[in-house]
DNA sequence: CTGAATCCAATGTGATACTG
DNA sequence: CAGTATCACATTGGATTCAG
């Protein structure tokens, strides 16, 4: 319990960027994972999404949280602290996502093939006269 | 074969708009439901998209064919055609496809209540006193 | 018939600085 | 610590009009 989180999120995973499989905006996908093992301070989050400014990573987590998907709590102290987790709903939508995430890895050079197929036609003659 | 289509993709289905999983750009899924049982033409898909301009819709298209799901056809005549399919790959992404949709429809309602829980909140005092 | 061109609105994303 | 405020920028979505 309580894993380290990967020291940062844009290094490996499925590209989500890649992936025509989207969750919810830009980093829900990656704070679903970042949550995956147990409830995080938001100061946590910002490790891994330390390229994602306070205020998008706000927004991604009021986002999910008004889904439901995620459940923020606030603990009263000397010094703020919040933590965020997975609720039950947040939690059953693991299943699927890594689903597609299993389907864009396994299709992921065949994205890359197509595009560039796709972006170098009509410079060159592709009948070779 | 030729199944007829629906004739309003808006009436039907996973609604989209709710659901966190999303495909590609904003019409993506519903394109590829469109040509899920076989090719169809231009014309065809604005039927039941009729509420997607044409501009819009080419885009998806366009971006779809660029990722390798879509193979786009053009039959030479007195008036053109052109025909969209499914390739391979795109006929592959069906799968995680209808497992997001099955968690969509799943969990709708729970998506909704959360939503009107979180948004009615701040409003009232939860506290009774 | 199949889109391309143009223009515009809405949304999403982001850097920076500041606050309880 | 955990955000918010503000401004700016990029991308997306859309209506309308026009062309091959």
């Amino acid at each position: 319990m309580r894993e380290p989180l990967p020291s940062d999120m844009f290094d490996e995973l499925c590209p989500s960027s890649l992936n025509p499989i989207r969750f919810g905006d830009k980093w829900a996908a990656l704070v679903i994972r970042c949550l995956e093992h147990g409830p995080r301070r938001f100061s946590e989050l910002r490790v891994p999404l330390r390229r994602v400014s306070p205020k998008v990573l706000t927004a991604s987590l009021r986002s999910l949280e008004r889904d439901g998907l995620v459940r923020r709590t606030v603990y009263a102290g000397p010094s703020p602290r919040v933590e965020y987790e997975l609720t039950p709903l947040g939690r059953s939508i693991l299943e699927p996502m890594a689903a597609a995430c299993a389907w864009a890895e396994e299709h992921w050079a065949e994205l890359l093939e197509a595009r560039e197929a796709h972006d170098g036609a009509g410079r060159l003659d592709p009948t070779g006269s």
